[in-house]
DNA sequence: ATGCATGCAAAGCATTTGCAATCAA
DNA sequence: TTGATTGCAAATGCTTTGCATGCAT
């Protein structure tokens, strides 16, 4: 799937240093693998590993992780962004859980069937955004309780 | 399609005034149709119909549009949110220029299709985003220049 | 007359930045 | 050694809020 060692590598590929606060970020990102989290609770997972980071390098590192498709970050709702490792290559998407950041990977896409009746239109294609929002099994069920 | 009078009854009908910077900011979203703009945008637009209306009121308004449903919000890139007047009450999406704002509907929702392949996901479905991002040919044509 | 709406200024929040000190290579 | 990286604190940008005043109904 992906490996620490992968991300490593590829920082060092693209001329970044390993510094330790680097690699507890890195590894908090790992532990929450499977959910959309915004920059303070990688902070706070973060500082569990390596307690003298700071928040701004946490940014800072967000940044250059999502530059070089280590990461995810989209916002779910109005505030802070979100952020999750990429651990599938292949494009695909996601049903997010709006509650607790759950997500589900969606290997859909609908661009394809979309580009023919685009052309007509006046303009030309950059990106796309596609995402389902829902609550997962477990939020729903603290619903009822 | 949709029609000034149309707004202010719907507003009349939800317990809300109708003061003239809030007549403005309407007619503002008038202006900007077809394009997804910012409060800035909006607010400036505003103080060209009446001069006497501040930043907050344009905020406050803007909340008030989108709850009953006379605006779309949606953030196209990092930071300020953009709003558009909502001129088609079918459902839709949009692709969207991302320098002016400028959008076109499309008709076509993936979600129909997806239902299926969704339902054996641990999530119940609650919403759901479409988005096409591109440079529109007006756009395209300043940069060539 | 009543309470919704506004203006103003201050606060809030997420994020970014400048700069000096530090550290990985 | 040297430039990338960090910590710190301050600044930024967008948006929200409290409160007194004003205005639509």
């Amino acid at each position: 799937m992906i490996s620490k060692e992968s991300i490593e590598e590829k920082l060092k590929d693209n001329n970044y240093k390993l510094t330790p606060q680097r690699k507890a970020i890195i590894e908090a990102l790992f532990d929450c693998k499977g959910h959309f989290v915004t920059a303070e609770e990688i902070f706070i997972k973060t500082m569990g590993k390596y307690p003298q980071t700071n928040f701004s390098t946490v940014y800072r590192n967000l940044e250059i992780l999502e530059e070089i498709d280590i990461i995810h970050k989209t916002s779910i709702k109005d505030g802070a962004a979100v952020y999750e490792l990429i651990c599938d290559d292949s494009h695909h998407h996601h049903i997010i859980c709006s509650k607790c950041g759950k997500t589900e990977i969606i290997k859909f896409c609908p661009l394809e069937q979309m580009k023919i009746s685009i052309e007509d239109k006046d303009f030309t294609l950059t990106g796309h955004k596609f995402e389902l929002y829902g609550h997962c099994n477990k939020c729903k069920e603290k619903e009822t309780s």
